[in-house]
RNA sequence: GGGCGGUUAGCUCAGAUGGUUAGAGUACUUGCUUGACAUGCAAGGGGUCGCUGGUUCGAGUCCAGUACUGCCCA
């Protein structure tokens, strides 16, 4: 018997349960399948300690697409989901945390901080998967890693010996981007510019053993305690005479050289440039070729070191600018201050800005690493989507520095090298060594630092597989397929994935990578925390249901776009959902048989009616469509052609077409009528599944054969041949269109709905007479016509509206009901129209260079129009005529 | 400074291989408690596709230049 659905859909009662009954019947689980192609996709794992963000929604909802949909295909579908320990931030919140305790990091030392950090991580770390759960993602979670597990762990140093041992790895001292905030070593992508209004300042410099000075201009007064030198151009008039000479340091005493070097942009500030080799990379570079003294002057928290006078120490760096230049001021060598507009490196983590700052680090040479990376990507072997990223990609990776991969803190995998600490033998090796291999020592030290966090998660498409050692899943999920992600981790994770994947299996790690769009509000600003414009998913969920949040997101996802977000689009897509909904109540209220498998055989549908072989066809192309679309990653495009059919096709036209067979049709009509509407809700329910799984699912279970599985594991519609109908689906858009006609009279008239009227067509072939001869009950429900006169001669009404469609007249009598100034103003507006159609053709026909050049067809498509045009015209005139004579 | 995008109805976006006077959603106007749905139904008004030039019988759709705008890199 057929369930009664409620009025509105109603998202809340139904997720929960079926996301419960998924997990029971563990349809995400897979397990390597020799029979079955797999289908793999590993996620980018999030921070363990963070939250759903709309991003995640976007870039998991697409995921489970593809997971669920290649599921329903009968691939062998391995969703592996984790997460990520993300050292730095990870570790900068347990410290605030521990700060606002009173107590200090290295108060309690290494052991004891991770162990409040290992308390925090249980405390926050299975949060994110539960939202995802939320949103009804079909991760395997029996396969679920975490990148600090010890399995995952021993991986990373692994990792790590292979490529010391390779020569790849290496330490050395460097100028590198220091974080003060967090004390700690970062890589250049962690670097964030950001454009600051600052001052360029003019020092003067006295000239030894003269009464005159030069002029150097910074942006960092301060760290002119570390001058070693001063710089001009070679080829620089102004200064010749200087070069060789020495300035005395102000402040300092210190008596620093003037040299001439070919880096010095004369155009700047004076053209002097002051000369700090220990805290600019570029004054670094200069130093080593002109054999300045380095002097640092920082200490790690970015105050002023002994280096400096002594009045100065311990003064953080932004105190000591201003006490610089009030002292400047005093002896006057300042000379001017300008305003200056400049981008300054700010620590994506810490948020303040880097000090390069000299420092013993370890790092990993790319030179070799990034060879098949980028031939991969070149030959197709990997693609991108869209594929423009490809020359960003191409661009960095020809650019690439070496990577500084140590990182000063303790939350994160700590680099494996061990140093005896009585003969220095360096061993590098996963276990720690009990003794020296070389002296037998046991006075063995570990290297303190860990690793960047993302020289872990590169590992992440084959780390999550047991490797390094040789695993059955490995050798079947190896290589992903796909894979989801933001442009703005391209550097950070994808392109290191891929050069990963090289050296440690000398494979790819995927073959589609989907670059996902940057979500802001609907101002178009960054969702952001301090701006409070980031809405929270789960209350998003809550108020619209998981399927609308995802449907709604991947409809205003285009490729390559931002997408701008806002809550009254979810609307749009949860009005979507409760259609839907209501569509599936009203064949399922309508539905008055046991359903078995004879009712889905086409074979058995007896007296088929226009109507239905045009959804049929619309269904095939539908089908043929979202395919396509899915496998070309156009998520948004896919989103609309589902819309389209079933609300355009399925529910305004195909439902409505139906109702009258339904309502007083033979009991043959029927049963085709309703099993034809099941097959196509089927149908329909299998496509926006991977949208909509628990909407969809909920339904599937009361259109599906007892004999059938659930809707996640069901097979994907399939096009199929006997539903092929294009002249039936032509005869229906010529249905279509008298119908609107008929509306259109009727509103623009001001008909009411109440009022029955009567239809005269005089059709213009005997094809039409056919059509809508056997279609007469339908379009009588559908305008609400009381009677309907057809033929090929009938009269016209004296006293009537009319419209054309497709030659055929069409009139409704309107004795004492029409509004004559009304119909002749419609009929003067048609015909402008017309006469604006029939120009445009007329121009392209008389135009001897396009029917000599033109294709054959396009032509003959003209003169089609051209008679269809001048017919139409020629009627709608002789119907105005009529008018205005009454 | 270099690279990559974007610029189509009030708003948000579609518009393979160039060929009906350009489509959708939303907003707007009008009429509807029409036996699934007012989170709905029906009808309607509204853009000549940033600008300039070129290729072509024909350009929103290809080319060049230009303006504005976003992102990435230096």
């Amino acid at each position: 018997m057929a369930q009664e659905l409620s009025k509105r859909y109603d998202a809340s009662l139904i997720e929960d349960k079926w996301y419960k009954h998924w997990l029971e019947k563990n349809y995400f689980h897979s397990e390597p399948n020799p029979e079955k192609e797999p289908y793999t996709i590993v996620i980018p794992p999030p921070n363990v300690t963070g939250i759903l963000t709309i991003g995640h929604v976007l870039n998991n909802t697409m995921q489970d697409i593809l997971i669920r949909w290649r599921r329903m295909q009968g691939r062998e579908a391995c969703w592996i989901p984790g997460t990520d320990h993300a050292s730095i931030a990870t570790e900068t919140r347990v410290v605030n945390m521990l700060r606002e305790q009173g107590i200090s990091k290295h108060q309690i030392g290494r052991d004891e901080f991770l162990r409040h950090a290992g308390i925090w991580k249980e405390k926050y770390g299975g949060i994110i998967i539960e939202q995802l759960k939320k949103l009804g993602a079909s991760c395997d979670w029996e396969r679920e890693r975490f990148t600090m597990d010890d399995e995952y762990y021993k991986a990373v140093l692994h990792s790590f010996v292979e490529l010391y041992n390779a020569g790849h790895i290496y330490r050395g001292k460097r100028l590198v981007n220091w974080c003060p905030a967090t004390k700690s070593a970062i890589s250049d992508e962690e670097v964030i510019f950001q454009e600051r209004n600052s001052h360029l300042w003019y020092m003067r410099y006295p000239i030894k053993d003269s009464d005159d000075y030069l002029v150097v201009a910074t942006t960092r007064p301060e760290t002119m305690l570390g001058d070693t030198g001063v710089a001009v151009h070679p080829d620089d008039e102004r200064y010749q005479h200087l070069i060789g000479k020495h300035v005395i340091l102000p402040l300092v005493g210190r008596e620093i050289p003037i040299f001439a070097d070919t880096y010095v942009e004369q155009e700047f500030g004076t053209g002097c440039v002051k000369i700090t080799p220990s805290h600019d990379p570029n004054d670094w570079e200069m130093g080593k070729r002109h054999q300045l003294e380095f002097i640092n002057i920082f200490n790690e928290d970015a105050s002023l070191n002994a280096n400096v006078p002594g009045k100065f120490i311990g003064l953080d760096r932004f105190e000591a600018r201003e006490v610089i230049i009030e002292q400047l001021k005093e002896l006057d060598l300042i000379d001017k201050i300008e305003e200056y507009v400049h981008k300054v490196g700010y620590s994506e983590r810490g948020n303040v800005p880097i000090e390069p700052y000299e420092s013993e680090q370890w790092f990993m040479n790319m030179s070799e690493l990034v060879k098949p990376a980028l031939q991969s990507v070149r030959d197709g072997k990997i693609e991108f989507h869209p594929a423009h990223w490809t020359k960003t990609y191409e661009h960095w990776m020809t650019n690439i520095k070496d990577w500084c991969i140590s990182r000063q803190l303790w939350w994160g995998h700590r680099i494996p090298v061990y140093t005896c600490q009585d003969c220095n033998e360096i061993m590098v090796q996963v276990e720690a060594p009990s003794v020296c291999k070389k002296c037998s020592s046991k006075n063995i030290k570990q290297d303190e630092d860990v690793l960047d966090t993302w020289s872990s998660s590169w590992l992440w498409p084959f780390a999550v597989h047991q490797w390094p050692g040789d695993s059955k899943e490995l050798a079947y999920y190896y290589p992903t397929n796909d894979l989801v992600t933001g442009p703005d981790i391209i550097f950070f994770w994808v392109a290191r994935m891929i050069m990963a994947g090289h050296e440690f299996m000398g494979e790819i790690p995927f073959r589609n990578v989907y670059f996902t769009s940057i979500i802001r509000d609907g101002q178009g600003r960054k969702m952001s925390k301090s701006l409070g414009n980031s809405p929270d998913p789960l209350d998003l969920i809550a108020k619209y249901g998981a399927d609308a949040l995802r449907f709604g997101t991947m409809l205003i996802a285009p490729k390559g776009q931002d997408i701008l977000f806002s809550e009254e689009r979810l609307e749009v897509a949860r009005n979507f959902m409760n259609k839907v909904w209501n569509a599936s109540r009203f064949v399922l209220m309508n539905k008055a048989f046991e359903l078995t498998a004879d009712h889905l055989d086409p074979e058995k549908w007896e007296n088929m009616e226009l109507a239905d072989r045009w959804i049929l066809h619309r269904l095939n192309a539908t089908i043929e469509r979202v395919t396509r679309q899915l496998e070309a990653f156009s998520f948004d495009e896919t989103a609309r052609s589902l819309w389209d059919f079933i609300w355009n096709d399925f529910c305004d036209w195909y439902i409505e077409m139906i109702k009258s067979r339904l309502y007083d049709g033979t009991e043959t009509e029927k049963q085709t009528v309703m099993a034809i509407a099941i097959y196509v809700l089927r149908d329909v329910m299998k496509m926006i599944h991977p949208y909509a799984p628990f909407m969809s699912e909920e339904i599937w279970q009361q259109v599906k054969l007892a004999e059938e599985p659930d809707l996640v594991v069901a097979e994907w519609p399939r096009v199929r041949e006997v539903f092929h109908a294009p002249a039936e689906a032509k005869e229906t858009d010529f249905l279509k269109k008298v119908v609107t006609a008929v509306r259109t009279i009727r509103s623009e008239m001001n008909l009411p709905p109440s009022l029955g009227i009567k239809l005269v067509g005089r059709v213009h072939s005997q094809r039409q007479l056919d059509i809508l001869t056997k279609t007469q009950a339908t379009i009588s429900k559908l305008t609400r016509a009381e009677s309907i006169e057809l033929g090929m001669d009938v009269e016209k009404p004296s006293f009537s509206a009319s419209a054309m469609v497709d030659k055929m007249e069409l009139f409704i009598p309107l004795e004492g009901l029409i509004d004559l100034q009304k119909e002749i103003e419609r009929l003067e507006k048609e015909i402008s129209d017309t006469q604006g159609f029939l120009k445009s053709v007329q121009g392209k026909l008389a135009n001897k260079s396009f029917v000599d050049r033109a294709p054959a067809a396009v032509v003959a498509k003209e003169h089609e129009k051209l008679d269809h045009y001048s017919e139409s015209l020629k009627k709608l005139r002789a119907h105005l005529e009529t008018m205005k004579a009454l």
